[in-house]
DNA sequence: ACCTGAACACCGTTCAAGT
DNA sequence: ACCTGAACACCGTTCAAGT
């Protein structure tokens, strides 16, 4: 006999995302999100695979997010401009949620890693303003360059690694000042040497 | 009445690495590491406070590993190719023990993180070789841009991210280049250039 | 001093049984 | 079709009891 769902997908990843976020992974459990949507532990593998699965749609639910913020930052005329808005915008992101960013890219299992069309989007518009700056043929490059940097540095800020003393924000803007910088094309001149 | 020790600090600290390495962070297990190191799982309380203790323990004994190959190899009568020496054996020791390097800056509880002092140990050379390049006010900033770069790619890497295609060690070697380049001082507009 | 079994509160997951 | 309690194998940790 058919009976009315007591919850649902987006209530499931709505609640775990929010779990993750207060608690960190390792409390994000079946358990306590069965109970943060109203039902017993075991319904939810009606609605989810298993644990991972969940992770994976958080992630889904966060890259989206994620996505259409670094968008709506990068549509300045000048792609420097847009490399800046988009380093600030995942850093602004890190900082809202710093337990769903560390989870965007960390170490996991295939199975639990958000799906990659949803990857090739949101690095679109990052994509697009390397190109203007490094060329066509450094595109795919420069963008890891200039992400690894970004990502590093605001990983390191989240695991609390920057504890040398120094002004952390200063740190974040001389570094995306000469990354910025150093995407010209390198071989300018024929005599001179590089900057 | 006193009895023997049947196992040791350092034995469980090296069987938990071991563990870690192998299985992964979350089969890091108080019961596995007993096992193997021959004695039930209540004993290593006697060794350890608690399972963070021992990740602590994990990241002391990783750090010291990592810092003494970077001190290693950064011994070029050149900052440059010490920068470079450093990434690549940073690069290099991420690709031995992914998992260990993983946690190495991962989020965690202050109580779990390797201890302060060793951390600036292994970044002395760092510092060092930052100094001769971007000059003493932008020392910190420079080698922050610097570890956040190699640190980003290294992270990215054992994470699977790079899935665009392109060759990754091009791009970590187009990163790496670009970025030493970078480390001039940034107003050469004088006519002149720096060094 | 160190090790042990038993115990406690918690996990993820499966499954037969309910509606 | 969805939800549930019971069950299983596993956790981390404590503690009284052994030697």
């Amino acid at each position: 006999m058919p009976t009315p769902p007591r919850t649902s997908l987006t209530a499931i990843v709505r609640a775990a995302r929010h779990l993750l976020e207060t608690d960190g992974l390792e409390h994000l459990t079946m358990l306590r999100v069965a109970q943060a949507v109203g039902v017993r532990g075991p319904s939810l593998y009606k609605h989810v695979r298993d644990r991972g699965d969940l992770v994976r749609l958080i992630g889904n639910d966060a890259i989206q997010e994620l996505s259409s913020r670094v968008s709506a930052a990068a549509t300045h005329e000048n792609p420097r401009q847009d490399l800046q808005a988009i380093a600030r915008t995942l850093r602004g992101f890190a900082r809202d949620y710093p337990e769903t960013y560390s989870l965007l890219w960390a170490r996991m299992p295939d199975a639990w890693r958000f799906d990659q069309d949803l990857n090739v989007l949101a690095t679109e518009p990052l994509l697009r303003a390397v190109a203007c700056l490094a060329g066509e043929a450094d595109r795919l490059a420069a963008a890891r360059m200039f992400f690894a940097w970004a990502h590093g540095f605001i990983t390191m800020e989240l695991a609390g690694a920057f504890r040398l003393g120094g002004d952390v924000d200063a740190a974040f803007e001389f570094g995306l000042g000469r990354l910025v910088a150093a995407f010209s094309p390198p071989v300018r001149s024929q005599k001179s040497s590089q900057r």
